[in-house]
DNA sequence: TCATATTGTTGTATATACACAACAAAAAAT
DNA sequence: ATTTTTTGTTGTGTATATACAACAATATGA
């Protein structure tokens, strides 16, 4: 199973699925299974996504769980300075 | 369709379609389709290749074609100097 | 050259990604 | 409070990713 973040980067935007759904080509349905960890996207969808949100894939999927954004934020200040 | 190094990556390593399906576990003619064309990997296989390769996803897979490698020699020399 | 390994092709079968519909539940907006 | 929008659930249908088998064509190696 892949992890996504996709829930997150969306609702962040203030999107509703219907919105994300037309803004990469699929169904709404089909982000809602995404969210849910139902089935993986295919690589053709998640290079969509990957796309729209303007992050590389591996900000978006991943085979393992992603770290919290608390946690990815206060990794990101440490690394900075 | 998504394009892809593999059959590249696995030519360089020197690499038989069976020694890749198998440290990937797929079967060897699914390594076979996707140096084809004949169909894209899932996100899941497509992780897996890249971990392989010790790679990021894009530079293994991407939604347009990649530039030949001595394309890509090119602009890295270019690029560091 | 002959044997073996690798690749390409075709075909069948299965699992999964995705579309679409209907409706219930929950959330948001008025 | 009630209407509207969004989300979850279930179900059916289709396209595509993958497995597996058989065999032909090519390449590799002894």
């Amino acid at each position: 199973m892949i992890y996504n973040r996709v829930k997150l980067l969306r609702t962040e935007k203030g999107l509703s699925r219907k919105e994300l759904a037309d803004a990469v080509g699929v169904n709404f349905q089909t982000i809602g299974y995404l969210e849910r960890g139902d089935y993986n996207a295919s690589l053709e969808l998640a290079f969509k996504l990957a796309d729209y949100f303007e992050l590389s894939i591996d900000m978006v999927f991943s085979p393992r769980p992603f770290k919290s954004i608390a946690q990815e934020l206060a990794d990101a200040k440490r690394a900075a300075q």
